[in-house]
DNA sequence: GTCAGAGCTACGAAATCCGCAGGGTGTGAA
DNA sequence: TTCACACCCTGCGGATTTCGTAGCTCTGAC
């Protein structure tokens, strides 16, 4: 098991630098280590290393502090019509007063996917995972709206998945 | 220890089984699967072997045969604003005429990561990913707008992402 | 100069991955 | 029924990878 409860704090460090917005900023190598792990999340510390010039040791801690720190997972993804998620929609949301005080209370929501602040007729926009019609009808209608803040919505079901990517970098 | 899970299981054996619509729909065991990889990527298959009920080895095979069918795909993913692409949109489009051909020359643009097609006032909703405004600019208002049947287009700028998740299922 | 922190390499031990042989269980044809 | 076949699982070596750590270099602060 490798759960250890490291405290690395973001101190300024060769690899990353701070940028404006206080998020980190990569470096060249970083972010061909993340390439690799685009095309293949399971591919070996080893293999990248020869990749992207480094040693075994030297990208495997790279890539955890990247986990560590939360600007990188290794997941599986899948379409989740085909997970037995029958109901998948996006919903654009407007909101009066605070937008990231209602952005937080949907990402406190497990059935929100993604949330994402936009510029346009829509403040937010939403990805809502539901399990049939009454939940997705559920999660708008009573939940979604009854968060204080929000003045309307607008909902697109899906109908079919047609690309989903995680490789930009490669291109 | 293992011949309750087997009995239980003796009705549907096989990993997939056909639905309807001629997709491989899957068993419990490998959602199973999938959940786990979904915590972690990289979790090994002796772990999930025994958090599902299953031997390493058949762990590993329903996995390959998973990334293999294209079903499953294990992957890093990031916030693209924190790896240097400083614009993302949301592009909501209405079509006229086939559907499906647009979504397809959509999805072949490498801007393009994410390509569904939706009920409601867009048909389409398509997520992309450009390093400057000048990028998003020439995608939306010459490439896009140029396919056949595009009707119209409207775009949300991403201002800021504040959730990105990947673990329908566990919940 | 000296010290502390961060990152890299090297390397042995432990764990994991991989390929393959063998066996059990359905399914469909004769 | 019986047989052949397809499919999936398990077990087991050997190869590979992961893991933890010690030692080195570089940089910035004092």
């Amino acid at each position: 098991m490798h759960s250890g409860l490291v405290a690395s704090r973001s101190a300024d460090q060769r690899g990353s630098r701070e940028s404006r917005n206080g998020s980190p900023q990569l470096d060249a190598v970083s972010l061909a280590i993340i390439e690799q792990l685009q095309e293949d999340g399971r591919r070996p510390y080893a293999a990248i290393g020869k990749a992207v010039g480094l040693s075994e040791a030297a990208v495997r801690q790279r890539v955890q502090k990247l986990l560590d720190q939360g600007m990188m997972q290794i997941v599986a993804v899948t379409d989740p019509l085909t997970v037995g998620f029958r109901r998948q929609a996006m919903v654009g949301i407007t909101v009066e007063g605070d937008v990231e005080a209602v952005a937080d209370a949907l990402a406190a929501m497990s059935e929100c996917e993604y949330v994402v602040m936009t510029a346009g007729s829509f403040d937010l926009m939403v990805e809502v995972v539901c399990e049939d019609d009454d939940h997705l009808l559920d999660v708008i209608s009573k939940r979604i709206r009854a968060i204080p803040g929000v003045r309307s919505t607008e909902s697109f079901v899906y109908l079919k998945l047609k690309k989903q990517t995680y490789m930009w970098g490669t291109r």
